[in-house]
DNA sequence: TAGAAATGATAGTAATACTATCGTTTAGTA
DNA sequence: TACTAAACGATAGTATTACTATCATTTCTA
């Protein structure tokens, strides 16, 4: 039996909690799966709602626009990698195998986690890969940050270019070298599948993550040494 | 006297030729302007048509959509940068002090470029810097790719990951690795001004470009030795 | 100077991204 | 159980967007 958890969010996201209703967490995973389908540009609140048969009002009492429902579902990503590279790294002394773990995490394909029964992870690492960008890419980014909207993703940041300064304090890019690697981690996995001669990950897709993590793990090694 | 240029683009990118006539090169020179002013999202053909003084219709002639009109104001970037990287690496023999300039090239900030009097190229960085992910992050972008949209930006990154390759051509990821060098030249860049704890590049304008350039060009020589 | 091409003017349409109102259902609570 | 408030559904409405279509006028060109 696994325990079912659910991830503290910043109430700026919602102005409903979603995870206290069951509308709410309908809207949530279905919101995921009609992303994923559509892409970000062609998902409407119109076609949610049809979707879980409610209507377009209703979601609107949990999520102000399409936007912040983004925003919501890719933090919520992040916070759960952050939550699942701390659970893992947890026991581990030898710093370099923290980070090695924390990259392993980072740019592996991810599967189900039963402790989230309403989330389909793997969908939503798709749309992380497509759609996470559009998040901070826009002119309100500066609106966004100052009611926090980007906490998850720069803690998660933090936490990774803190294990990256316990094995070389005087590396001074940090911060630069995880926000990059974590961009090129899902970028990679985009153009191998759509510009494959942007990258040279080839094969199946079991090949690409492994070839990503190799060429980002290496990158980060040698960057720091 | 500057020698005015004409950069050679894709067919696709357009309906009509916008570099052919009047109307042409000023729905192309504003729209740089009217998105950077308002970002892709809040830019539209109407304002863009009241901007010029012509109409809605007129612009259409010109190009399917903005989406297409973001596409075909990106590749001219690139193309141009590619030309100015094909035009100062021409006559350095030394193949480490190429790929130095390539990437200074890449990371300086740009300013204005006589020979194409219609281009605000300081505009157009900040276009690339905050819309450019959006040509190809699109449900659409097997078929744009089948189009030849891309070719000016993978032909860029074909250019340069050559220049790796012939410093150390056992380097099993040097289209990777540009790819990832290139879209950090711009991330690195938005971070600084918008989410400055997802980078260490902090100061003046031009100390983030510097710090960028620093930061990149340790990481590939680091990376490819 | 005729004909073609380019542009402007105008209208119209389906879809989007909301906002507002009101009635009904559901849930908590006294 | 009965009352109250919150949640939800149903419906309508609005401004804007992203086009498409038509036709008149200007401009270029052979």
């Amino acid at each position: 039996m696994t325990t079912l958890l659910k991830l503290q969010m910043n109430d700026n996201l919602f102005l409903k909690d979603p995870q206290d209703t069951e509308l709410g967490r309908k809207i949530v995973s279905h919101s995921i799966l009609l992303i994923d389908e559509l892409g970000l540009e062609t998902f409407t609140f119109k076609k949610l709602s049809t979707e879980i048969e409610s209507t377009e009002a209703s979601i609107y009492r949990y999520f102000e626009n399409k936007h912040k429902l983004l925003v919501y579902l890719i933090t919520w990503y992040w916070t759960w990698m952050e939550y699942r590279i701390e659970f893992e790294t947890n026991n581990v002394k030898d710093p370099l195998e923290r980070l090695k773990k924390a990259m392993e995490l980072i740019t592996e394909k991810k599967c189900y986690d039963h402790s989230f029964p309403n989330v389909d992870e793997t969908a939503l690492q798709r749309i992380v890969i497509s759609e996470s960008d559009k998040t901070y890419l826009t002119k309100q980014v500066d609106d966004d940050n100052k009611f926090g909207l980007f906490r998850g993703y720069k803690s998660l940041c933090k936490r990774v270019a803190d294990m990256v300064l316990d094995i070389n304090p005087n590396y001074p890019y940090a911060h630069s070298l995880i926000s990059t690697c974590l961009q090129a981690a899902h970028q990679q996995v985009f153009f191998a599948e759509h510009l494959p001669s942007l990258t040279d990950h080839k094969g199946s897709a079991d090949s690409v993550y492994s070839h990503n993590f190799s060429f980002i793990y290496q990158l980060v090694l040698k960057a720091i040494s």
